[in-house]
DNA sequence: GCCAACGTTGGC
DNA sequence: GCCAACGTTGGC
């Protein structure tokens, strides 16, 4: 089992709004970097852990877990032209764009960068380095485990 | 295939 | 709203 990082603008999705889905379930749509494609295309395996985060927000952070629900399929709005996401290099037979579903597991506290730079355990974790923009990164057995205690 | 210019991300 | 850092684009 491999452990992610997820940001998600909670203004788009946030953990509340998986939450309060029917079935807890959200396509992670909208991701237009290659590496983060990759990371669910190639690497997300269905029931890794995934770190959801809120960014551009007041207050960024860690929020909540979610699962990996689904392998990855073809991100649904790089066809929808009347969407910010729309993709015109994208045809059904070669989307460009790919995505894993997500469901929601449960809420955490609020962790804040602030109190995640406090502890030395963590500071090999992608999202506090300096210059880091990646959506989705992994998370080592390691972080995990010294996560863990912290929620 | 180099690289300057431009666009985007996201914490602050 | 600023701006550092990074990714992408496109002319050559």
């Amino acid at each position: 089992m491999k452990y992610w990082l997820m940001k998600s603008e909670p203004g788009e999705v946030s953990i509340d709004d998986v939450a309060n889905l029917p079935n807890q379930t959200v396509e992670w749509f909208g991701v237009r970097n290659y590496q983060a494609r990759n990371f669910m295309r190639d690497d997300m395996q269905i029931g890794d852990k995934v770190i959801f985060w809120h960014s551009s927000c007041k207050e960024p952070g860690i929020y909540g877990i979610c699962t990996v629900a689904t392998n990855a399929h073809p991100d649904s709005l790089q066809f929808d032209i009347n969407s910010d996401y729309y993709e015109p290099k994208s045809t059904t037979e070669k989307p460009l764009w790919w995505c894993v579903d997500v469901k929601f597991e449960k809420k955490t506290r609020y962790v804040s960068i602030k109190e995640l730079r406090e502890y030395p355990e963590l500071s090999s974790m992608k999202v506090l380095q300096k210059g880091n923009r990646l959506s989705i990164t992994p998370i080592t057995d390691a972080e995990w485990s010294y996560l863990k205690k912290l929620f």
